[in-house]
DNA sequence: GTAAAAAGTAACCAGTTAGTGCATTAGCGA
DNA sequence: TCGCTAATGCACTAACTGGTTACTTTTTAC
């Protein structure tokens, strides 16, 4: 009749603490449901009393931590940018051949779509909302300019050795490189209709992947 | 006080027509707006009362002409995806030398998206839905298969005539195409905050496409 | 040990939202 | 001109939805 190890957190590992209340697991919890449910509903199709529940969390601590459902869009879209920012600055790239150093980033790029799904519908998403919570994100800012110079050091290595081409914009080749998974991973369901083949096959993915490989090498070719 | 013409169809253009009831306009104008309001909301966040508004119809009409909100989004989308389908065909590429027949297409396709944004937010919107709309359009798959096989033909008289290399496989190119058009205009919010420049003014529209050219035509060059 | 702060809960609210039932009216064929 | 059918309008609802109020319980600082 006294209380037991599984009371309020839940079911899943919760017996282990002692601590019943976790103000960071909780919001730790929170965070990953609502990414979850904000990449497969996008954020107007998203129910803010599911996110609770599938946080096992009561709505009340979503607006307790996150003050409003678009608050907390905005917390998981920054998170989002981070994230792979990071994933990406740890490739280290800077200590490869650079046509070695491309080939991993565009390797890199897909794999990381394929393994984050939810990173193409959050940023879909906010784009259907002219990207108005990411208008207020400095952090994003900082790490996108990372991201360009790390593109434009390649580039610039890679001319220097003489094995890519001259003036070829990093900006541009950037946009291209994810364009090219991002666009055949985001449209997969209608694509796999349109083109009548499935898109999502391993035989189909790989082939894919060697193909926009295949793609970036050429365009900075010399 | 005896009704005048301006009555029920509202204050454009409507006191030309002594018919005050024409069904087939007010489909017209049902879908048009239902168009815009999909394309800038998603299926989610649209309102079937601004849908009725904004085409100055009654509520009821859409259940009457269109049974329910998906319908009406399904017969949108259909209509989208017939629409470019239609406009490809138009392009008449066959009796154009290969390559200008692709750089023509990468041409059309860009301008496309442009002119009409709203297929590109349209297929987001029905990608988020896993494409249960277009599953059952058979329309679709018809004059998809057209489209394929317009490249087809131009990838190989390309090749035929010595100007593109073998083994291209032309849904990969189709893919790329869009592509690198597509996602550029689709996270042109995210992407100008990302990269700190307007990739919406009008030189940078034009550097793009003439650098998705550039791409396309290095693509296929043997 | 205790009191204040932090974490958590349940019930509730006011405004929406997709969808309907039913009455009304215009236009068309005979 | 009559009557039938398709087009239209209005009021309504049941379920939802983001957000809040008022309250309880646990943790922590002293």
């Amino acid at each position: 009749m006294e209380p037991v190890d599984e009371t309020i957190t839940g079911t899943v590992a919760a017996a282990r603490k002692p601590r019943v209340r976790d103000a960071e697991a909780t919001k730790t919890r929170i965070l990953e449901a609502a990414k979850r449910e904000f990449a497969k509903n996008g954020l107007g199709g998203s129910r803010v009393d599911v996110i609770a529940d599938k946080a096992r969390a009561n709505k009340r601590m979503i607006y307790h931590y996150f003050e409003s459902k678009e608050g907390l869009f905005q917390t998981i879209l920054e998170n989002a940018y981070v994230d792979i920012r990071t994933a990406e600055q740890k490739l280290n790239l800077d200590h490869l051949a650079p046509k070695e150093a491309l080939e991993r980033l565009v390797r890199f790029t897909w794999d990381y779509y394929i393994k984050n799904p939810e990173f193409i519908t959050l940023v879909n998403s906010e784009n259907l909302h002219r990207a108005k919570h990411l208008k207020k994100s400095e952090v994003v800012k900082v790490y996108s300019r990372k991201f360009v110079s790390m593109v434009t050091t390649i580039l610039d290595r890679g001319v220097a050795a003489g094995v890519f081409r001259a003036g070829v914009d990093p900006v541009q080749l950037n946009i291209t490189i994810a364009a090219i998974g991002y666009y055949y991973l985001t449209n997969r369901f209608t694509g796999s209709i349109v083109f009548e083949r499935d898109l999502m096959a391993k035989e189909a993915l790989e082939e894919r992947l060697r193909f926009n490989i295949d793609t970036i090498m050429r365009l900075v070719a010399p």
